[in-house]
DNA sequence: CGATTTTGACCGGCGC
DNA sequence: GCGCCGGTCAAAATCG
């Protein structure tokens, strides 16, 4: 039997060099020649996946089906070469026998190391349970809160019942663990039902498939050149559906802070931000998505300017972002979007723009239920994250609400590294499982960034759409994007339950149909 | 020559 | 009302 050499999923980690046009470099600041070797490298997150694993590999979008997940512990390998002395021909001699002997000696060895990870399984089992058990409690506890504060927000109606249901028992309905899910979907879903809005809306009067390509939205841009600024600030009337995305955003903007209601919920979608602080020596982390230059400022109290950029992959996509280096640390990036894209994304953007809106949803599931905005800032002043209050905070206090996400504590760790099994420190650390209940995406960033957990198979649905001679992002490497990519895909986060599902062993034969995990819809 | 970036001007919000 | 500041515009400059 030959074992296929493991086959890997490489992240194409993104620096934009100093030749790249966005460099903010280019332009003479007080941050030049601080600059440092931007470092390129491919991550080899998933070394244990091999080719059949295609047929095999769990199946993110329509469930947990912890079938044949590689563990890698190599587990199919350790008999093969006793197999064949088993059946050899006959023809022995000394040598052979010794090997025999040899391979006799392997094997107790190998069986002792089974039953090692046998009882390692049922530890890990136990701590499943636990795991699940707190899950529940955190779910419940944060359902409750919501419910306090929502008083009857529809939203909230079939997902927290169902929530409620399921951990009442501790299982799902099909009696599975309950797997953390539902709040992997809220974003997605919310977000997708935005995009919607705005793609039926009359100011989303171009579809996604009239202005889905580069050209188009170049088309567009340069389309707009033309008056839009009188336009906008002359008269309302007579716009074309092309300025209306912009004289929207103004009005939310200029809308009055009395005005709330319905169309709270979406203003404040809008302005959620959501900043990621990495040390980085690109002048742009490459998030997938195609990005125009439209200022650049020097902003009070920061030496390095502030760009801005707009999201060019829709024409009404109303996703801008703003890139500027830590005032303290110029080697730090800090980079800031705010906004939903309405437009199909490429799989490479397809992360950076979920963890957006996961993270504008989660300011919105403490915002939406009051009216009243102290009750906003209190919930998101107290909103610091479990797993590392330095890592990724909620902020009020800045004219938007802010998520946070602050990898400079634990700087990515670029190394390529084979993958062994789930890391040392996984799962047994009350907080790390406590925020993996509560904010999935932002935990398996805190893994990632902590270089604490170092394997476990990614399913190559990862980017469900991904082409094979897509080009990956260029020949440099981002850190940062990476970091992102997974910390957002919630594939990676299901890829997790479900190798430690997997892996302990407990969930295939109680039923496959219920629990189904839609992380990965839309 | 079209696409993109640069950069000074402009606008609105906000605090005083 | 004034000035500061963040954000945006759009003509000019630059790039490929």
């Amino acid at each position: 039997m030959d074992i296929q050499p493991p086959t890997t999923i490489r992240f194409p980690l993104l620096f934009d060099d100093a030749n790249d046009p966005h460099d903010l470099d280019r332009t003479p600041s007080p941050c030049d020649g601080k600059r440092v070797v931007a470092v390129g490298e491919m991550m080899d997150f998933f070394s244990v996946k091999n080719d059949s694993d295609a047929k095999e590999e769990i199946d993110l979008s329509t469930g947990l089906e912890p079938v044949n997940v590689k563990t890698g512990l190599n587990l199919l390998t350790w008999n093969t070469s006793s197999d064949q002395s088993m059946v050899d021909d006959g023809v022995s001699s000394d040598v052979e026998e010794k090997r025999d002997m040899s391979e006799v000696e392997r094997m107790a060895i190998l069986r002792a190391e089974v039953e090692r990870m046998g009882s390692e399984n049922q530890r890990l089992r136990d701590m499943l349970s636990k795991t699940s058990a707190d899950y529940c409690a955190l779910q419940t506890h944060m359902v409750t809160f919501m419910q306090e504060h929502k008083q009857g927000n529809p939203e909230d109606g079939p997902e927290s019942s169902s929530i409620r249901r399921q951990c009442n028992d501790g299982k799902a309905e099909n009696g599975k663990p309950l797997i953390p899910r539902q709040f992997m979907e809220l974003g997605l879903a919310i977000a997708g039902r935005e995009a919607e809005d705005h793609l039926s809306s009359p100011s989303g009067g171009r579809s996604s498939d009239q202005l889905g390509s580069p050209v188009k939205a170049r088309e567009y841009w340069g389309s707009r050149k033309i008056g839009t600024r009188k336009i906008s600030r002359s008269s309302d009337k007579n716009q074309s559906p092309d300025q209306e995305w912009l004289l929207n955003n103004k009005a939310t903007r200029l809308r009055s802070p009395s005005k709330r209601g319905a169309d709270q919920t979406e203003s404040v979608m809008r302005k959620a931000r959501v900043s990621v602080r990495a040390q980085s020596a690109a002048a742009m982390i490459t998030d997938g998505c195609q990005w125009r230059k439209y200022g650049q400022k020097m902003a009070k109290g920061n030496p390095c300017p502030r760009a801005y950029y707009r999201c060019t992959m829709a024409a009404s996509c109303p996703v801008r972002k703003q890139v500027q280096r830590c005032a303290e640390d110029s080697s730090v990036l800090i980079t800031t979007y705010e906004g939903q894209h309405n437009h199909p994304l490429p799989p490479a953007a397809m992360a950076m723009a979920s963890t957006t809106s996961s993270a504008a949803q989660m300011l919105l599931s403490g915002s939406t239920s009051s009216s009243n905005r102290t009750t906003n800032a209190n919930f998101l002043s107290r909103a610091t994250l479990p797993c590392s209050s330095s890592m990724a905070t909620l902020s009020a206090s800045s004219p938007f609400p802010t998520v946070t996400l602050d990898l400079t504590q634990n700087p990515v760790n670029l190394q390529s590294r084979p993958f062994p099994s789930l890391g040392p420190n996984f799962s047994n650390h009350p907080k790390a499982t406590a925020a993996a209940a509560m904010f999935p995406r932002l935990f398996s960033q805190a893994m990632h960034s902590q270089s604490k957990f170092s394997g476990l198979q990614m399913s190559k649905d990862i980017s469900p759409h991904s082409q094979p001679d897509e080009p990956q992002q260029g020949t440099h490497n981002d850190s940062t994007s990476a970091t992102a990519a997974i910390a957002a895909n919630p594939n990676f986060t299901a890829a997790l339950v479900a190798a430690i599902s997997s892996i302990m062993g407990g969930l295939q034969e109680s039923g496959r149909n219920g629990c189904q995990n839609t992380a990965n819809e839309g």
